[in-house]
DNA sequence: ATGAAAGCGCTAACAG
DNA sequence: CTGTTAGCGCTTTCAT
């Protein structure tokens, strides 16, 4: 068996409180420092976490629930939550729920259980009876008035771009989006093309179905097919973008047809071309979602909604 | 304060033994067990976890490591260890260490704090003095003898393809690769390959250095341009391969030019073309890592390395 | 089949 | 500054 703060304790001829101050950054005369420190590395010792958590109730891990984290945004999303858990010495776990919403429900029990202090989640399903205080915070995802909700400025952004390429001169735009399962501040991207297509009466042609990751391609493909006529297409996501980018002749692109794609992340993949697109800080939406976890973990009053900043970025397609 | 399993044995009129026995698959009285069933749906009733870890010692979480999630690979074998653990009710915490030394490092820890039960390790660094029967199990590298390696058939994998691309008629085959900075299996392509070029006496013509993800663009460029007069590359990841397509005239695919990609896993994000590649099989090493691991925490023997069939896909780049 | 009692390893009053 | 005394919530002998 590995060695206990006792085992510690008595080794330094001290008491197991002195010794569990010496960790804690509590007063202890420099002797004693000296003896724990040196009993400590003889014994090869180190903290039992669960105990610790037991007994203190103190800051634990967080659970980040994706639908995927196969997904760019997702996979880039659980990163930089993980980074900036991390610089404040919390864990992830980590949970892909594919959509599964007894997976999903797993973050209640995951609280209960004391086996994470909190969940930053965005996920497929409407969890069903969440405490108003609950320790949760989402990304883009609806789950009531007492659950802050992280998002990008995904109405603004969207009527912006779709602003550009009127003053481009595209006057038939289409849009092609992913549809959500729940209410969702994704919906504000399509809600930002209707309202546009109204306000210049254009005909609104536009695709927005539910599809699973992996997709993209054929749904473009589709849509592209079946609405021949256009000369711009807004793109719900990166991948849809670069789907439509493979499927038009490079010699149109830019001239005689337009593409601006949502969420802007995937340079790292896609280096041969700079998407024109509206891209999302996930830096920063990770960021803010930490902070407002940590904020209602510690009992500050949250707020129900936290719009980031995206930013235009003028690429190639556009 | 929520409910403990006392309150709950309390409302029940029975002992917290009996309760923990109900929790445990233990022998109740039919009566009983339905007393407890009806306390603790009144109570809300919800195992503390942490106390119950700190008591039984029982097989906790596991940490898997990886360089980035952001990188298809890992974050397609992230969403597979997730999965496979979740399957046998264990959580994943996820370690994004970017190469961090001292983050990497943090895997000993904890282990010693009882935080996880093991780790599932993909580094950027050798971590040394690893006890000979550490709870850790490695995709790739090479810790040591008594350290478990979860690996594809790299070498056998890489000639089968090079062969391919000899009796295709290429003799001017290059080799683009990610160096890793730590022993590991990967090098195995490189190996093969300068194996093929000896016996075939053909000039090696390669490079081979480390760089980070989202470089591969860049990399397989300047590549290129420096080798004009090939006829064929063989790429040590999708995102070369991806690149070097992206580089190339489609003209010249296939017909004149043949690109071979390894780890065949990213269908989902370049749908518009299927690469001939070797392709891992990441969900058998995702469950080979989790069993083995499983198996390594129960006491079992394991093997110092652990080989996993490719497939070799033939696309429309070969 | 059940209960009483003893701790897992730690932290948190409380005295001194 | 330090030690003593109690537990945190659970599982696990050991009786019965």
């Amino acid at each position: 068996m590995s060695a206990s703060l006792g085992d510690v304790a008595a080794l330094a001829k001290v008491s197991k409180s002195t010794v569990s101050r010496y960790l804690n950054d509590g007063y202890v005369s420099s002797d004693k420092r000296e003896r724990i420190r040196a009993a400590i590395e003889s014994l090869g010792y180190v903290a039992n976490r669960n105990a610790r958590l037991l007994r203190s109730n103190k800051l634990n891990s967080i659970a980040l629930f994706v639908p995927t984290v196969e997904h760019p945004f997702f996979s880039c999303l659980a990163d930089r939550v993980e980074k900036f858990l991390y610089e404040r010495g919390v864990r992830m776990i980590l949970v892909s729920s594919a959509g599964d919403i007894a997976k999903e429900k797993e973050m209640i029990d995951m609280v209960g259980e004391k086996m994470v202090s909190g969940c930053i989640v965005v996920t497929h399903n409407l969890i069903p009876n969440l405490p108003e205080n609950a320790p949760i915070v989402t990304i883009d995802r609806h789950f009531g008035p007492t659950i802050p909700c992280i998002t990008s400025d995904n109405y603004e952004a969207s009527l912006r771009a779709l602003e550009y390429l009127y003053e481009s001169g595209c006057r038939h735009i289409g849009f092609i989006g992913g549809r959500p399962l729940v209410p969702s501040e994704v919906n504000a991207r399509l809600a930002a093309y209707l309202d546009f297509c109204r306000k210049y009466q254009l005909m609104p042609v536009y695709s927005y179905e539910t599809f699973d990751h992996g997709q993209e391609y054929e749904v473009a493909k589709a849509f592209l097919q079946a609405n021949p006529n256009l000369d711009s297409v807004f793109c719900g996501s990166d991948l849809l973008a670069y789907s439509v980018y493979q499927l038009t002749p490079k010699s149109l692109i830019l001239s005689r047809f337009k593409i601006i794609s949502f969420d802007g992340i995937t340079e790292k993949l896609f280096s041969y071309v700079r998407l024109t697109s509206v891209a999302q800080d996930v830096t920063a939406l990770a960021k803010m979602a930490v902070e407002v976890l940590l904020d209602r973990l510690a009992g500050k009053p949250t707020k129900e909604k936290y719009v980031i900043p995206t930013r235009f970025i003028r690429g190639e397609t556009a």
